[in-house]
DNA sequence: GTAATTATTTATCCTATGTTAAAGGATTAG
DNA sequence: CTAATCCTTTAACATAGGATAAATAATTAC
């Protein structure tokens, strides 16, 4: 758990009794590689913390997988668009690689908000800046090519490409598998 | 004010003492069509409620206006990857109307929300709304045609349509003016 | 109300990316 | 270790949407 902490001092350094309340509603999760953390369908009800490995939220569009997002160890992933709106998701949480992380119960969670605000403060930051990414990567949607993309992705996070299949990187770019292999090989 | 507090109501009910505390930390604005509320390169300090009009985020990208996004009455507004990041804007807010606002400081609103727990809670449910719809529409821009795009906004957002000039509407759909006739002239 | 500006459409031509198919490499299961 | 599966590349062809230009329509400024 103590990743954990480190990241949410990034945020909001918390007292230590808030740091336990955490800690009594979270769990260690191991999970092989390939494998659903969460499946489709479900209504999140967890947020979860990489220790070690990575993952990525996926879904299907007319029976063809698509990549919505990949997450790195000493990162949070959830399926927001479930977790603030209590609907089921239409998408999935895989891992890519064997993988270590904290599943914290966020009914839980949202519970003791009540009892912590400087826990709901945190979590209120930590989902500010998750806004934040996701409205800059709109912006890097609109009006740039496949090719500036895949450059973009490959400066801003070079470990996407090295530990990720292409074909998750594909469509999680916007376009098919056979065009970024296209891409790749050199125009 | 009311509207805005109506709008509250929905997130997060307040009482009286909180709702003066925001009275006392923002002002109305009257601004004229095709104004900019606020411009590019300024660092977002104020969160915006439309009273009565409608307005668009939008930058330029290599010298072309790009939407990125319209808001009409009765909801916010504010340009968050600068307000949550604390960095100068590379976006402007333009009302397309004649329209009427709520200016919220949110430097006084961030600190406030020491002395009022409810407000800080009410914006956080707030933005994780506006969050899980930024999440909404990137999966809308994973793999859906432009033809698609001007279809779903046509039947979630017709008033989009009917108040705002296309050149406008295309971009936001990330395709020019040109194809946006093409695919209105019915394919 | 008229001129000037700005928005929208239409046409032509061109390129990036999709589609399908097939071959070669890499990884996994037994 | 081998077979089977899965991943990646390459090629050929099709098409959606970009670019440019010009004509019309609508709006704005005086």
């Amino acid at each position: 758990m103590n990743l954990l902490f480190q990241y949410f001092k990034k945020f909001n350094p918390l007292s230590k009794e808030a740091e336990a309340a955490i800690q009594a509603i979270s769990s260690i999760v191991t999970i092989k590689k390939s494998k659903d953390l969460q499946p489709i369908g479900h209504t999140c009800k967890t947020i979860y913390f990489i220790n070690k490995g990575l993952a990525r939220i996926y879904y299907f569009k007319d029976g063809i997988d698509v990549t919505e997002s990949f997450s790195f160890e000493n990162n949070i992933v959830a399926r927001v668009e479930s977790l603030f709106s209590g609907k089921p998701s239409r998408k999935a949480i895989q891992v890519l690689e064997d993988s270590e992380v904290v599943a914290i119960n966020a009914n839980q969670l949202f519970k003791i908000y009540d009892t912590f605000p400087e826990i709901e403060r945190l979590f209120r930051k930590i989902f500010e800046t998750a806004y934040v990414e996701t409205v800059n990567r709109i912006e890097g949607m609109q009006f740039h090519s496949a090719e500036e993309r895949y450059n973009a992705l490959l400066s801003e996070a070079p470990n996407v490409l090295m530990r990720v299949p292409l074909k998750y990187v594909a469509s999680y770019l916007g376009i098919t598998q056979v065009s970024l292999s296209r891409i790749r090989a050199h125009r």
